[in-house]
DNA sequence: TATCATTTTTACCGTTTGGTCAAATCTCTT
DNA sequence: AAGAGATTTGACCAAACGGTAAAAATGATA
C-alpha cells in the first residue's frame, strides 16, 4: 500500500524538509512547549496548541498526527538537555569544583529553559508515562556513573560520607525548584511575574549550601 | 429568592451532616486527590473522580457543585498542612534544632501525604490559580516573619551570610522532592513502585547536606 | 504559465466533557 | 407503617474533545 520514496518529494519524513515544514514544526513545538509545561499532558488541548501557534486544528494535524506525537516530540528533545549537565562531570576535578560548576550548569538551565523544566516535572508528576523507560535506562546508567565518582571523593575523604544518589537528588530538587515553582518563588519575593533576578540569590544560596558550611561552629568560651 | 436557613434540616451545608454525607464527602476528596494529585487540574476529570470513588457522576455533583468546588475543597485542606511545619520554627532554640527538625518534618510530610504534595506541585506548574492570593498574604508573611529569625541568627553568626528565604526554598525543594519525584527517586535507585525505604536515607543527607558540611578541607601538608 | 506536490481550509464525525433535571429510591423519625 | 427529607439514578444537554476526509488554495519548478 503505503510506497517508502527515499528520495525527494512527496515525503515529509525524509531529510527533505520545505521551509514551511520547518517553520510551521517550529512554531507548533513551541505552541505545545507553553501548553504542555502549564497543563499537563491529559489537561493540554489540540484547539489550545493549535490556537497558540496561530493555526487551525486539522492543519496542525497535518505536521504531526496526534497529540502524543507532539509531547513525544517535545520530550525526547527535552531529555538529551536534561542528561547534557550531568554528563559533563569528571572524575578527575576537585569536588568543589565540579559539584559547583554542575550546580551553575542546572541553574543556568533551569533560568534558560523553565518551560522545559515544567514540562518535565509535569511528566514526573503524572508518573512518568511516557519516559519511565528512559529514566530506569540511560539516566540510570548516567547517574551509577556518577555517582561512583562521588564516592571515590568520598572515599578519598574529600566529600563527607552520603548517599551519592541523594545528594544528585538534592542538586536535581534545588536547581529546578526555581524554574517549577517560579511562582511560588516570585510571590514570596515579591516580584513581578516576568522577573528572574532572583536567580544571582539563588547561585550564592547553593554555594553557601553545598560547597560552604552553612551552620557556622558555636563559639565556645 | 432562596432563603438561608440557619437552623436544621433541609440544609446541606450546616453544621448537621448526615451520616451517609460525611462518608460520601470523605470518599469523593479522597478519589479526587488520587486523581487531581496526578494529572492536575485540566487533566482530572469527574468522571475519572466518580469512578474512583465508586459513584455515579451526577451523585457527585450533588455533594460538590462543580469540579472547581472539589478541588478549591483540597486545595484548602492542604494548605494548613502545608505550613504547619513551618508555624513550629521557634527563634529560641538553637539553629541547628531548629532548621534540622523542621526538615524531618517536612520529610515526613512528603513521606505521609506525597499525594497532597503533588496536588499543591501540580498547582505550581499551572501557575498557582487558585491559590495565588493565599501564596502572596498567608504564606509571604509566615515566610517574612520566618526569615527574620534566621535573619536574628546570621547576625549572631550562628548561620552562615545566605538569604533566609532562599534558605526556605532549598528546604522545601529537597523535601517535596521525595514526594513529587518519587518515581525518578524510584527508577533511579531501582525500587518497586511502593517501596518507600529511601526516606531514611534522605534524612541522612539532608543532615549532611544543610546541618554537617558536605566539602571537607583538603588535608594539606 | 502550466503543472504538480505541498499546504491550508471547511465541513464534519464519534466521543468525552462538565453539568442539569425530574423521577425514583432510600433513610430516618414519628 | 407513614410521611418527609435525603440520596441516588437515568436520561439528557451543549460544548469541547481528538481526529478525519476531501476540496480548495498556495508554493515551487520547469
Amino acid at each position: 500500500m503505503s510506497q517508502i520514496s527515499t528520495t525527494g518529494k512527496h515525503n515529509k519524513d525524509s531529510r527533505t524538509k520545505t521551509r514551511i515544514q520547518k517553520e510551521n514544526e517550529t512554531r507548533i513545538l513551541a505552541a505545545a512547549l507553553d501548553v504542555f509545561s502549564e497543563s499537563g499532558f491529559r489537561g493540554a488541548t489540540l484547539d489550545r496548541i493549535a490556537s497558540a501557534a496561530n493555526m487551525s486544528k486539522p492543519n496542525l494535524l497535518y505536521y504531526f498526527k496526534s497529540k502524543e506525537e507532539i509531547h513525544v516530540a517535545l520530550l525526547t528533545g527535552l531529555l538529551d538537555v536534561w542528561l547534557a549537565p550531568l554528563r559533563e562531570i569528571s572524575p578527575h576535578g576537585d569536588p568543589v569544583d565540579e559539584i559547583g560548576s554542575y550546580i551553575r550548569r542546572k541553574l543556568e538551565s533551569s533560568r534558560q529553559f523553565p518551560r522545559e523544566s515544567r514540562l518535565f516535572a509535569n511528566e514526573m508528576l503524572a508518573g512518568a508515562p511516557h519516559i519511565g523507560a528512559f529514566l530506569q535506562t540511560e539516566l540510570k546508567q548516567l547517574v551509577d556513573e556518577k555517582a561512583a565518582i562521588f564516592q571515590g571523593w568520598i572515599d578519598e575523604k574529600r566529600l563527607a560520607p552520603c548517599d551519592p544518589r541523594h545528594l544528585l537528588f538534592a542538586i536535581w530538587s534545588t536547581t529546578q525548584h526555581y524554574a517549577d515553582f517560579s511562582v511560588q518563588v516570585r510571590h514570596v519575593l515579591d516580584l513581578p511575574p516576568s522577573d528572574v533576578s532572583y536567580y544571582d540569590e539563588a547561585a550564592r544560596m547553593l554555594d553557601t549550601l553545598f560547597l560552604g558550611q552553612l551552620m557556622l561552629p558555636s563559639t565556645e568560651s
